[in-house]
RNA sequence: GGGCCCGUGGUGUAGCCUGGUUAACACGUCGGCCUGUCACGCCGAAGAUCGCGAGUUCGAAUCUCGUCGGGUCCGCCA
């Protein structure tokens, strides 16, 4: 290495010295018989001056060759700019009156610039992402990853965690998301599954006494992908022996205080405020409540008992809800069109359809206003209607009316961007997660988390009758709507194990086939043992001010779960086939 | 599996609804000129059979159907 500074890193200070530098062409100027280079390395960039008084013919004559994206060793002096100081730059104090010129590499014209204010396609960007990386704002976002990473480190070993590694190639266990799968060559016919997370090896560390666990863990799920879901992604795992919910949630706190003052230099409230499921999906329709603005959900069942709109009075009366948001002030903007738009909102959430009426001129108007007037006053009191509010209205199964208007008001806050500090970073732990939901379509059970969660004390009563009344110890850490960590306290008795399992309709032998050695372990003196996993892109996306993961995944995959540089997934060789015994059959379309 | 949106020189877009001669604009690229530029400037040039296939038509970037790729949301997923 014969490099001695970075091109980002000279100042004034280097004035007079004579340095090597090695980077990549930014840009380059011709001004007749005085060429400028903009170089660039990953602490930033350095104008190159060549000059016909300094340089020799052959340096002159070089010039000539090098294009953008050019990898160059230079040697020169750093000299102070004088009058032509540039103010937008890091180093535009100084500038390198080069000596010496030599191309390391040729490049091809990129296909896009290396810059950050770079207004080109998502797909080019992923093809070429080893370009995308080098503009600046990607190595930063890069940069930044690690350190968040490097700071769990540190905090993770100042609390005596340690960190264990678990194995990729698993066994396929029914977790909830669909495995990714492995062909084995030792043993065709069989597979290995991609861990969705370490869940299984990491209580196993507990029973083997490590008391408290961490790993920066890579989850493989194949599911379908999102804007804020990766086919791969990257969790902060942990797990601690003899600890209850709030041992969990008060480590969690003091850790995301440490990043959130390391990181962003914000001083983030502890402890967070702390909402049960049932509070949340009251209150905001939402297992992951946007509380950045309010209009939360008010009930009205007590009040449209006995209306005689009958969409309303017999959802109230049978064992429903009917709920309401109000969208203050918007009444002249919130046009027919728009409504028809909430309303598809709130069908595909499950919603039949979406009431709702104005306020103004001191009365109830539009919408389903006229079969509602006799409530009109006690409306009027309960929401503190002013005029200019738009009412919606949700009526059905509690879930399913408050799940409907969720949607529609996280739609709203959008929309009309209600947000107003957008530096501001809302935390609140949700408790007490439903440990099971009946699966519409067959009747059964389905486990609603995870099979390994303990219920809570007060309702593991319910567990052989009516399963949805169990509760578990499960919580989840939203920040800003979305879901962070996601953890519980996990059930450490093999019979309550085997219950549980027995509940989601399993038998005896395929839980003995999937989780006999689980159960096994646990017979050998398990701890009680709770943990947590943040997810470390999510997290980096919300403090960063993305909106997409994809951003903060150095090579992330499409929503098709490709991967547009490498090309894959990709076929293989019929002798590779063969290896491993595998047979493609094409389905017919 | 489904809904919606997108695909036009290297890049980003316009044109498409309402079919019609050389597909327009910006940036970039190439050539020439220029000794203080920094989004350098000036002059000039090249570069797209409009994702692919079929159909309708005298004629398709434009209309229809199919297909491929991408985005986003729902389903799915913690």
């Amino acid at each position: 290495m014969k490099r001695t500074h970075y091109c980002g890193e000279l100042t004034i200070k280097n004035k007079g010295e004579n340095v090597l530098l090695n980077g990549w062409v930014q840009r380059s100027r011709d001004l007749g018989n005085l060429y400028f280079i903009q170089l660039r390395d990953r602490e930033g960039i350095v104008q190159l001056v060549i000059d016909p008084e300094r340089c020799n013919e052959q340096t002159m004559q070089l010039f000539s060759d090098i294009k953008r994206e050019y990898v160059l060793e230079v040697k020169g002096e750093v000299v102070p700019r004088n009058e032509n100081i540039n103010p937008d730059m890091k180093t535009g104090e100084i500038e390198v009156l080069v000596d010496d010129i030599k191309i390391l590499n040729k490049a091809k014209l990129p296909p896009f610039h290396i810059e950050d204010n770079l207004n080109v396609s998502e797909n080019l960007r992923l093809k070429y992402r080893y370009l995308d990386l080098r503009r600046p704002f990607m190595n930063k976002i890069m940069r930044t990853r690690y350190k968040l990473i490097d700071t769990i480190r540190n905090f993770m070993r100042g609390k005596e965690f340690i960190e264990i590694e678990t194995p990729f190639l698993i066994k396929s266990t029914p977790e909830g998301a669909r495995d990714f799968v492995v062909p084995s060559r030792m043993h065709q016919g069989k597979f290995y599954a991609l861990p969705q997370s370490p869940q299984l090896f990491k209580q196993l560390l507990m029973v083997s006494g490590f008391d408290k666990y961490f790993q920066i863990a890579r989850c493989f799920r194949d599911e379908d992908a999102r804007a804020d879901r990766q086919t791969d992604f990257t969790q902060l795992d942990l797990e601690m022996s003899f600890v209850e919910q709030d041992d969990v949630l008060t480590l969690t706190e003091q850790l995301f205080k440490v990043l959130f003052k390391e990181m962003k230099g914000i001083d983030i409230k502890t402890p967070f405020d702390r909402l049960t499921y049932d509070q949340s999906m009251d209150m905001y329709g939402s297992d992951k409540p946007e509380r950045r603005y309010g209009m939360t959900l008010t009930d009205l069942t007590e009040i449209f008992k006995d209306c005689g709109f009958k969409v309303f009075s017999s959802a109230a009366s049978g064992g429903g809800v009917v709920r309401a948001i109000v969208l203050k002030g918007k009444a002249e903007e919130c046009t027919r069109k728009k409504i028809t738009e909430y309303e598809e909102i709130a069908k595909k959430n499950g919603a039949k359809g979406l009431a709702w009426l104005r306020f103004t001129e001191g009365e109830i108007n539009g919408g389903i206003a006229k079969f509602i007037k006799d409530k009109e006053d006690a409306l009027k009191e309960t929401l503190s209607l002013e005029d200019g509010d738009v009412v919606f209205f949700g009526a059905d199964e509690r879930e399913k009316a408050s799940n409907a208007l969720g949607a529609v008001r996280v739609h709203l806050i959008r929309e009309f961007e209600l947000i107003e500090d957008k530096d501001f970073f809302d935390m609140v732990w949700i408790t007490d997660y439903p440990l099971f939901e009946k699966d519409e379509e067959t009747g059964s059970y389905i486990a609603k988390h995870h099979l390994f969660s303990m219920p809570t004390s007060d309702t593991i009563q319910y567990l052989e009758k009516e399963p949805e009344k169990v509760y578990g110890i499960l919580y989840d850490l939203v920040i800003n709507g979305s879901e962070i960590a996601s953890g519980s306290i996990r059930v450490h008795n093999p019979e309550l194990q085997k219950k549980i399992m027995k509940t989601i309709g399993m038998d005896d032998e395929e839980i003995d086939q999937k989780f006999g050695f689980l159960l096994d372990a646990f017979e050998y003196g398990a701890p009680p043992h709770g943990g947590i996993a943040p997810g470390i892109d999510r997290l980096l996306m919300i403090m960063e001010g993305m909106d997409n993961l994809k951003d903060v995944i150095a090579f992330p995959k499409t929503n098709n779960q490709m991967c547009l540089l490498t090309g894959a997934p990709d076929e293989l060789s019929s002798e590779q086939l063969e290896e491993i015994g595998i047979d493609i059959v094409k389905s017919e379309k």
